[in-house]
DNA sequence: TATGAATGAGGCTTCATTCAT
DNA sequence: CATGAATGAAGCCTCATTCAT
């Protein structure tokens, strides 16, 4: 066998990373930053606590790895959409995203929630988050503003927070909440 | 000189209760149930860490008696609302009332966050919680019912999910929210 | 109403101490030394955890002071036999002296094998303890000395070391302890 | 350099839990269960604090391994006897091998007691003694109905308790006590 | 004399991180 | 690169003891 070549290591070493960044949004979400343990998701990654360091310095890096990998995740989701938000059918297709990630993407989701009320653990990652919401939020603005709306920034601003908590509480109870149904409120409040 | 009488060490009890439920829900508020510690929710409240314990038994009980606590809180500030719910103008103090929940307890509110999104923790508190939830989103549900709505219940979720959207941005970036503003285009959303 | 006499006084207190003193050795004796806490103590007294400590300045004080209470109580038992050990039939009464006291003193009897071996608690009342425990194995080595045997004191101890190890498994579990036929048979051993 | 291999991990570990066990057992014995500190266990073990608990999950679950332990310990003392008990001589063998158990196990034989007599403590370990105790019981039960005793079980838990007692007033005061004429005296008993 | 609130040391346990191999 | 043994700080909780009233 004749020793691994430069390239065949860093495939290793990404799709290690991966494997890694999956496990962890997995624990994370599921149990919350402080709660979560390295031990528990190495196990679940199914490598050694040792690796881990690794790969990543501390439970923070590890942290901030997740937000950035999750957040590729729901940029990559939106990116059809948020090119141009002109036509009503447009924020149609926007809102149906929201509603999709938040259907598709329930992991990063939790995550999401269960970072943003860890005053620590935000910190780490607010700018990333910040960056992410800000776009979107004056994407939609521009919409609103586009189309007369006396507050466009707020408006904007309401329909986030409506999709937010929308995914906040179907977490909490999927089978409560008729995400169709929904999305057909929605459409209809602000067609 | 003499013992106390037994109204007065009833009267130390519940000052002392008090003072620890307070400094125990921002302590809660702020660092999530698990980064806090009953150190330092003692230290905040000006007490000893074992005497924490000669009024709850646990921290698990403490988080208990801090959620009641805040739902007591809540209810008084819905209190003149919650009876009846007919007409569009009772819906609209119905909302400024959520509202201004967000605005005053604004720790309980975001207690009610932190706790929701850390599974083991929400369960135990999970009583309290849907016994407050419930009993609103059922209202709601009934008046937009009394209004013709063809999914009055879905209709109650998504005002409910909006409320829990603008209190969880808001908590997060309070300087850049004009509430006022929202609370108008709320009006406007469900009138 | 006359204010109390001095006597008056030290009468309440006596009783106080035997109160707490029977309170003691049974919290003692059923959870151990270390187990067994001040609060449970003065709870099964009856009184306030402070006022104990004007009765006995300290978890050590206390259970010296049982066990002094406590080897009373046992010496009272065995004042009857202790005087002459010269014939069989006294040897045999105080064979069931020994074996009464199993029955009727079981709290302090529990208590004598709960401290007997916990090092650091034994020390405190070594003395008394072997003080007890000699004179009556001396007393029993006489008699088989006046009997012949040719290691009188290994006899006693024999039969002494029978009598704690009936006792010791009889408190474990006295449902499968027939003391009367273990009587008989120790009679017969020891005839 | 290279990592280590599987049996390499397996040999430390077991020679760490020897170690640790060895350990307890004697600060159990010397201290009781609720005096020793699973600090001081781990410092007579010379190691952490921390790592007991990679071998040990709780303080409950060292005690029963070490109990275990222990009895391993017993049954190989007694592991040429166990199998028959028909002849006098047997028996005395047999009576031989409880008094070196006493000897030589001095340990276990005290942590048997400490643990006997501490009611919280006997449940954990509760049926692994009561297998040990019981199986020995019945065998030398059986001897005595053999030889056509009238009341041979309790015959036997009389043998039973007076090696119990034997034991114990040995382990407190071992100058004081001389087992060979010791067993000299109960062979003479028990012939 | 009598109470129980209050303290603080110490115990059990968890877990991020390091390190020898 | 990979493992898991090892450490130590920190967290929850208990309890003997003190003290104001």
């Amino acid at each position: 066998m004749s020793p691994r070549t430069e390239e065949q290591f860093e495939e290793i070493r990404k799709s290690r990373k991966y494997q890694i960044l999956e496990a962890a949004l997995e624990v994370f979400a599921q149990e919350g930053y402080h709660k979560a343990s390295i031990s528990k998701i190495a196990t679940q990654a199914g490598i050694s606590k040792g690796l881990m360091y690794n790969y990543f310095s501390s439970k923070e890096e590890l942290l901030k790895a997740v937000v950035e990998h999750g957040i590729e995740g729901i940029q990559d989701s939106f990116n059809d959409i948020d090119d141009d938000l002109d036509t009503p059918e447009e924020l149609m297709i926007f809102i149906r995203g929201g509603i999709n990630v938040i259907r598709q993407e329930s992991h990063f989701y939790k995550l999401y929630f269960v970072v943003l009320f860890q005053a620590d653990v935000y910190e780490i990652v607010k700018e990333k988050y910040q960056e992410m919401v800000g776009s979107m939020i004056e994407d939609v603005a521009c919409y609103f503003k586009l189309k007369g709306h006396p507050y466009p920034l707020e408006k904007a601003m309401v329909l986030g927070s409506l999709l937010d908590g929308i995914g906040m509480n179907y977490l909490m109870a999927p089978e409560m909440y008729n995400l169709d149904i929904i999305e057909k409120i929605i459409f209809d409040i602000f067609k």
